[in-house]
DNA sequence: AGTATTTGACCGTA
DNA sequence: TACGGTCAAATACT
């Protein structure tokens, strides 16, 4: 693997991010706010977790947390359709709804059986957008197999599947992208994280991972292939940004030693966080606006 | 050697 | 024709 090369560090643009995010109202901005921060708190809940029964309930209801949440903003979306307007950030992705809300994307799921002819966009009722500090920690093994330099954004965006896609014919596949305007010093970096289609396989664990209203975000097992995404491939920039800030430093290496104490009790629970991940947590969590 | 990632090329859509 | 999504050979890593 190639976890080091600056090449695959996940990045992107406030063009892509989805447009519930950006400019439909205090009320979608509020969900899409407790989005990222759930997809958080599944962050560090679910490595405590691994051993526990109850794992995976509680991914489960994460993952309905979260569906409810996208349900809610796809709503409000429709109601805020008509009032609009275009911005220079917004150009991307109305093209992408103008793309994906065409009736051949629907063709798209039955294409898989001909890898030659799946180059369709995708349906826009099978995404769930969100933003994150922490776009690889998602309980999920996910395999890149792509990454994109998108018009007018800063940041390439990387592709990832379902790794036991081949194996379980999992459809799930999402792409990452670095916000532009997360690039500051004193802003943690913030990923745009869009999720397509239901995951229909099972994991290491043999648990079955895919229903239509929930996802069972088992954890993964301890093997390599756990750090295919759920690792930053380039955490370069993210510990630059770490080494000003000792009070960061200190609180990361808390958390850290908090997260893996109750791990080490279960050498077969390996914490899939990254340092920078931890890093990006604090620094979310610690700023005043957030 | 096996597996994951990178990256240019290709394809479908608008 | 531009663009986003995917493929697959080459490359890197363990």
């Amino acid at each position: 693997m190639k976890q080091h090369n600056s090449r695959c560090l996940p990045q992107s643009s406030p063009s892509d991010r989805p447009s519930f995010v950006s400019d439909h109202g205090p009320a979608m901005k509020e969900i899409a706010r407790g989005q990222s921060l759930v997809t958080q708190l599944r962050a560090i809940v679910l490595p405590a977790l691994q051993a526990d029964q109850r794992c995976e309930l509680v991914a489960q209801m994460f993952q309905n947390i979260l569906d409810c949440s996208s349900r809610a903003i796809t709503e409000l979306q429709l109601q805020h359709q008509s009032d609009a307007r275009p911005d220079d950030s917004m150009v991307d992705d109305k093209k992408r709804v103008r793309k994906i809300s065409s009736d051949d994307c629907i063709k798209e799921e039955g294409a898989t059986a001909n890898p030659h002819h799946q180059h369709k966009r995708r349906r826009s009722i099978d995404t769930v957008s969100l933003e994150t500090p922490v776009p690889h920690y998602d309980g999920r093994q996910w395999r890149k197999y792509g990454q994109k330099h998108i018009n007018k954004a800063k940041h390439p965006r990387s592709y990832y599947r379902c790794t036991y896609r081949k194996e379980q014919d999992c459809k799930a596949t999402k792409t990452v992208q670095q916000q532009d305007e997360s690039t500051g010093t004193d802003n943690p970096v913030m990923y745009t994280v869009v999720y397509h289609f239901q995951h229909t396989c099972k994991d290491n664990n043999g648990v079955d991972s895919g229903t239509d209203e929930s996802e069972t975000n088992t954890l993964s097992s301890s093997d390599s292939r756990s750090s295919i995404s759920t690792t930053c491939t380039d955490p370069c920039d993210h510990q630059t940004s770490l080494c000003d800030n000792k009070l960061i430093e200190k609180s990361a290496d808390l958390v850290t030693k908090s997260l893996y104490e109750p791990l080490n009790m279960n050498p077969f629970a390996p914490l899939d966080l990254d340092y920078w991940e931890l890093d990006a947590l604090l620094r979310f969590h610690l700023e005043p606006d957030n």
